[in-house]
DNA sequence: TTACAATACGACCGATCGTGCTATTATTCG
DNA sequence: CGAATAATAGCACGATCGGTCGTATTGTAA
C-alpha cells in the first residue's frame, strides 16, 4: 500500500506552493483539490481537518528549509564560512523561483503571530531553534576570532535576520534589484 | 450631511484594528458590521466594493503613521537625533497596543506582496516614500558627521528597516522581553 | 484471480462570503 | 415644518467555504 502516502505527498507540495502566495487560511479546499487533480472529499480524506492539512504543509517546509538552508551549511567549515553560507542560502531560500511567493515561515508568521494555536507554536518553536543554531554558529566563529566580539551572538543572529526580512521585502514587494548586493553588504558590516 | 462620513470614519478605524490581527482579506463585511452595530448591506453602502474598504484601511493606515511616526520626528532637530526619532516611533508603532497585531504594513505587505493591483502598487509606493524619507533624514545626519560615512544612506536605511522587522517578530511571535534593547543596539552598530 | 482494504468520487449540509435591489428610517436644508 | 436627500435595514442571489456520508472504484496481497 504506496499510493495513499504519495498522493498525500502531492497534495502536501501543491498546498505548500499555494500557501505562500495566499495564506495558511487562503488555501482552500476545493482549489487545492482541483489544481491536484482529486475531488474533494477525495482529498479532505487524507486530513482529517484542514488544519491538520495546515500543519502537514508546514512540517513540510520545515524539512525543506532543512534540506535547502541548514544542512548545505553544515558541510561548510565550522567559522564563518558556515555563517556566510546559513546566511546565503536564506537569501537564495527566499528569492528561490521555486517558492514563487518567498520565504514561507515569512508569510506564516505574519498570518499567525496573533492566533494562538498549534501552528503559532510550531511557528515559534522552529523560528527559535533557527535563531539559536544562527547564534551558535556565530559563537563558533567568534570564538575562531573571525567575527568580531563587538555584540553578543544572539544580538548579530537578531541583525542577520532583519537583514534577510529587508531582503525579501525589498526582493518581493519592491523589485529592487541592488537588493541582494544590499543585504550582503549588511552582512559584512554585521560580521566585520 | 455629516453622519454619514463620521461612521464611515468608524467603520474603517474598527476595519483597520481588525486588519492588521487578520490581513485585509480576512476581514468579512458581515463580522465586520456586526463589529460596528450596522446591518451588512448598511456597511456596504458607505463603499461600492470590498476592495474600496481594503483601500480606505490602507489610506487611514498612512494617514496614522505619519500622524504618529513620521510628524513626530520631523520636529526634532535634523540628523541623528531625527533618525534616532524615526527610528524609535517606529518601534512603538510597531509594539502599540493600539495595533494589537503589530505594524499593519508588515502584515499587508506579506499578503499583497505577490497581488498585483492596485492595493500592492499602493503598499509599495508607500514602503519606497518611507525609505527614501528615512535615507534622506540618515543622509542630513552623515553630512553632519553624526553618522559614519561607511555606507550611503539607502544602505543604513535598507538595515534599519530590517533591525525593526526583526524587533516584531521577536515581538510578537517570539515575545521576547529584550528585543527591544536587541533594537536599539542594533540602531547604534549600524549608526555608530 | 479472487477478496478485501485502501482510495476516490458525487451529492449534499449549514454557514458565510461579497454584492445587489428595494423599502424604510434619519437627517439636513429651504 | 415640510420636502428633499442621505443613511440604513431587510431580503435574497449565486458562489464558495470546511466538512460528512454512502458508494463506487481502484490497488494490493493472498
Amino acid at each position: 500500500m504506496k499510493k495513499g502516502p504519495s498522493t498525500r505527498q502531492m497534495i502536501v507540495d501543491t498546498a505548500l506552493n499555494q500557501s505562500v502566495r495566499l495564506g495558511l487560511e487562503g488555501v482552500s479546499l476545493g482549489n487545492l483539490a482541483e489544481d491536484v487533480g482529486l475531488s474533494k472529499s477525495g482529498l479532505f480524506a487524507h486530513f482529517k481537518s484542514k488544519e491538520a492539512l495546515q500543519l502537514a504543509v508546514l512540517e513540510e517546509a520545515v524539512g525543506r528549509y532543512m534540506r535547502l538552508v541548514v544542512e548545505p551549511a553544515l558541510k561548510k567549515p565550522a567559522g564563518l564560512p558556515r555563517v556566510r553560507a546559513l546566511f546565503e542560502n536564506y537569501l537564495d531560500w527566499i528569492a528561490g523561483e521555486h517558492e514563487a511567493g518567498g520565504c514561507p515561515f515569512v508569510t506564516f508568521v505574519q498570518e499567525f503571530d496573533d492566533r494562538p494555536g498549534a501552528i503559532r507554536d510550531i511557528l515559534a518553536k522552529s523560528q527559535r531553534q533557527w535563531r539559536v543554531g544562527l547564534a551558535s554558529a556565530i559563537a563558533i566563529a567568534m570564538e575562531k576570532r573571525e567575527i568580531a566580539r563587538r555584540a553578543d551572538p544572539e544580538q548579530v543572529a537578531f541583525e542577520l535576520i532583519g537583514a534577510a526580512l529587508a531582503f525579501q521585502t525589498s526582493l518581493r514587494l519592491l523589485g529592487e534589484r541592488g537588493c541582494r548586493v544590499r543585504a550582503l553588504a549588511a552582512f559584512d558590516r554585521i560580521t566585520g
